[in-house]
DNA sequence: GTAATACGGAACTGGTGAGTTCCGGAACCC
DNA sequence: GGGTTCCGGAACTCACCAGTTCCGTATTAC
């Protein structure tokens, strides 16, 4: 027996080896790569268990099933940029959107969108997390970026928020997931300066101000 | 031995039941339904003989593979409207977008779309039939309808074509796939007015023209 | 009729993957 | 050291599914 938790209560101290913690992120992240790789029915639990450099006993000590895994290793991949907040005000929209790209150290999370597409369809716990983590957040930071924009007298009052913020994330994803192609700078430019603004501010073709 | 075929030369009209050729249409059609329903990996090759009223046996004797299946019954499920041609010029490039909608007698093909993106990630083949039905189809129909417009005068000459074109698909199929909402005449109309017709013609929110 | 062929259905093979169990060993508390 | 818990690894069960084979029957040409 021993004193030792925050709430003070007596707690028994177990003995024995304890768990390495460690572990547990190794075992997300190379969820988290498998999925982005091989999909979802393409990412087993052996390689998962491998990849991590564990035993596979020792995955289903600390998940009960593989859609739980998949959950977690998602909601543990959540990028930096989630809300407005943390987008600085540039005083420019374009300058705004481009700096959503440059707040993305992490791996590749295109890749782990096109990865869950097959387990949305049949699981939804999967789907639940997957909407949160791509879909609601994405949306809601397109929008909050164009309502800033508004704010500043940039972007026109009478269009349709709802539907001009889900442009660039559907554009972004059907390119990805559907056409196959890559997400490079330019294209992101390109879209950024012949679709969203030119929506959003009726102007013209925003004649290129180029600034990279 | 006869003389029954139409180039005149002797064959030999084989002796035995014949080949019942509308069960390759049973088998195609449940495999479709099968694809939308289910997805590639839930499509079964046991249920697609059942829905079929056939035997596996039978199936096989027909197709090679499942992978040979999947793509004969993608490729057979094409849709009314192809290319520009086939959308009849009514003056008006609004007009022109809302009658490619009421071209489609067939089974909701966005369903058969969703189903197939787990099979495209890793069959070369399927990849194949799926971009050139559900990809170049669309972006080449939507561009062709830009450049009529443009030739009426009604449309901008300096958008970038191959973006604009890319819009629609790219919103229905993120809205259907991603996001998992209805593509319902509501949503359809919305971005017509809302999103296509100001990108294409540079003019405000297009204040509803309602003709419907 | 007879031989040939297609049919539906069922049984079968072989591979794969989720989840479980067991082992010898390592880490930890007392 | 002794008891306890975790570890990696391997072997295992169980279910599912692609593809094959076989059977009794139906259809056709001769």
């Amino acid at each position: 027996m021993s004193v030792d938790d925050l709430t003070g209560t007596t707690t028994t101290r177990k003995a024995g080896r304890r768990r390495d913690v460690s572990k547990d992120d190794a075992i997300l992240l190379a969820a988290r790569e498998l999925l982005a790789e091989r999909g979802f029915d393409g990412m087993t639990m052996d390689a998962v268990a491998d990849r991590a450099g564990a035993g596979k006993a020792t995955v289903y000590r600390r998940w009960s099933s593989k859609v739980q895994l998949t959950v977690d290793a998602v909601v543990c991949a959540r990028g930096v940029a989630q809300t407005v907040d943390d987008i600085p005000d540039t005083g420019s929209l374009r300058s705004d959107l481009l700096a959503i790209r440059y707040g993305r150290p992490r791996t590749d999370d295109s890749e782990l969108m096109s990865g869950l597409m097959s387990a949305v369809k049949e699981n939804p716990e999967v789907a639940a997390v997957f909407h949160e983590q791509f879909v609601r957040t994405r949306v809601n930071l397109m929008r909050g970026l164009l309502e800033r924009a508004q704010a500043r007298g940039e972007v026109r009052q009478d269009i349709d928020l709802d539907m001009v913020a889900a442009v660039a994330p559907a554009m972004i994803a059907y390119r990805k997931m559907v056409a196959g192609q890559r997400i490079d700078d330019e294209f992101v430019v390109q879209m950024i300066d012949t679709v969203i603004l030119p929506l959003a501010t009726g102007s013209p073709a925003t004649a290129a101000p180029l600034d990279r």
